[in-house]
DNA sequence: CTTACTTCCGTAGTCAACTACGGAGTCAAG
DNA sequence: CTTGACTCCGTAGTTGACTACGGAAGTAAG
């Protein structure tokens, strides 16, 4: 699984990915990222293959999942057998639609208050709560743990 | 702020939202749920509307904020001046759109990967790395802290 | 070669978000 | 009017995700 360019030093790799150090070897304990093999008493080297995967993880933190979720991710991107990708992929691909739709009817609530605001001035809120559960009861619900 | 109907027990609440009573009593110290009034040498009563704050709060957790942000969303849900309600309400609706582009991508590869296993059958795998990059490079970037 | 910076690796500390504990006060079924 | 469950409140412990530390070994500019 070596790229052509494989030139990256772990400090180099950190600042192109923007985390740290100690991030990085973090999350290659977590099985997340991989351990390069390293030269007879040298260095391990990365690669750009190595720094999107990182980028990936981020950005799948930031929409909300967490290590172990986006480890699950990481065995789809991988490929496996289409035995367990299927049902893995439906899974994700349930929290991915409902986190969606959450988000969607967030953009509605929000849209609207910016709107009302540059409409009329004085005192706005914003139905963020009615928004999430309109017409949509626990479509978007607590099935937070592993989904 | 007392609702027509406030009956319940902090325990029935903590139940009707499925959560821990001392998440509750944590996130009021947070400022983020009410501390009812409670009458003389009494117990503090809980109505509807705050059940749907905390179902709110879960919510928005699973997709992706976290306590700082919600506490922001729930400002504006509460009702602010225009002038800081219309900053912070494109802000947050930045990063709303900003997941929602993310997870559309993922949406994509993930549909792909489960209707490429109903076609053929044995190994697959699925382009989320380069799904969330392609063509929008840097759009769900690393704006991560306090978007 | 020296010297200053890195890497390597294991262990320990931090921060956000809970979760548990314990003792005093409150409520409600019998 | 007792008794068992629940509330209140402050403090302490846990979990997930990092972040820091320190000493031995690698690296690279002068």
């Amino acid at each position: 699984m070596n790229a052509p360019t494989e030139n990256l030093t772990i400090g180099a790799f950190a600042r192109t990915a923007g985390v740290n150090v100690e991030t990085i070897r973090f999350y290659q304990r977590r099985g997340i990222l991989r351990q390069p093999a390293k030269p007879y008493g040298g260095i391990r080297r990365y690669g750009a293959a190595d720094v999107a995967r990182l980028r990936f993880v981020k950005s799948a933190q930031y929409l909300g999942f967490n290590l172990d979720e986006i480890g699950d991710l990481l065995r789809l991107e991988d490929g496996t057998h289409c035995r367990e990708a299927s049902v893995l992929a439906e899974l994700k691909l349930r929290s991915v639609r409902e986190k969606l739709a959450g988000l969607a009817r967030m953009e509605t609530a929000l849209s609207g208050l910016v709107k009302a605001c540059h409409a009329r001035k004085g005192n706005v809120s914003c139905p963020l709560i009615a928004s999430l559960f309109r017409d949509a009861r626990r479509e978007v619900s607590m099935s937070r743990r592993r989904a």
